[in-house]
DNA sequence: ACAAACCATAACCATTTGGTTATGGTTTGT
DNA sequence: ACAAACCATAACCAAATGGTTATGGTTTGT
């Protein structure tokens, strides 16, 4: 699957309440809008566009099941961020690095 | 320094010609307000604005010298960016687990 | 001395954003 | 069959956001 845009998973991770939920799927794995809802305290239909901003930046994945939707936390999608810090993020940069080589060396 | 809380870092990252002038920041160095006018392609005050915004989330610090305002990036503070992935992402967190692994045995 | 350069703040504006309630379409339980 | 549950979308609203022009305070060059 192609990668959302940069912007796009920074725009969708700048809100705290969509992050909740971002965390909240990674922590207890998939869940229904129902229980998101309750989890985080703002009405169904606000929950329902978070997760549609959400899905735009492939953060995360639903799945139909009769009545309910399943979401889950993809977290691939992160990958546009991780890169963004390793560029622009002078302090991390050499660590980063490190861990190419590392890697690198470990599985050819 | 204390740090800025993630929230501000992530509010402050989200916006592309806030991005683009820490980018610009991180690679040419120091700069003026007005360097980075011309670089932004907004208006001075525009600018201005955005520097406000990425000193409140300590992303940018600044030095008075006479009628000029320098400003420089201050990656440190992605730091609560750098945490919030470490903690977030499933995908990425085996890697950064076997970072700290291998630094620590090749550094004791 | 004074005009120009540099920057921040104020005042303003259109658009976006994050929330709400209302509604309707499927699906499920009885 | 039908009421209730689940979810998405529509319609709406207040506040935040990102931009503008206007203005004024320092500092610099002539």
């Amino acid at each position: 699957m192609q990668p959302a845009t940069a912007n796009l998973v920074f725009r969708a991770l700048s809100d705290p309440t969509r992050r909740a939920i971002f965390e909240e799927l990674t922590r207890q794995g998939e869940q229904t809008v129902h229980a998101l809802t309750r989890f985080a305290g703002v009405s169904q239909p606000a929950v329902s566009k978070h997760l549609t901003v959400l899905k735009r930046a492939k953060l995360v994945r639903h799945r139909r099941d009769g009545r309910e939707t399943h979401y889950r936390a993809q977290s691939e999608a992160l990958e546009p961020m991780v890169d963004w810090l390793r560029l622009y993020s002078a302090f991390w940069h050499e660590r980063f690095d490190r861990l190419e080589a590392v890697l690198e060396r470990m599985e050819p």
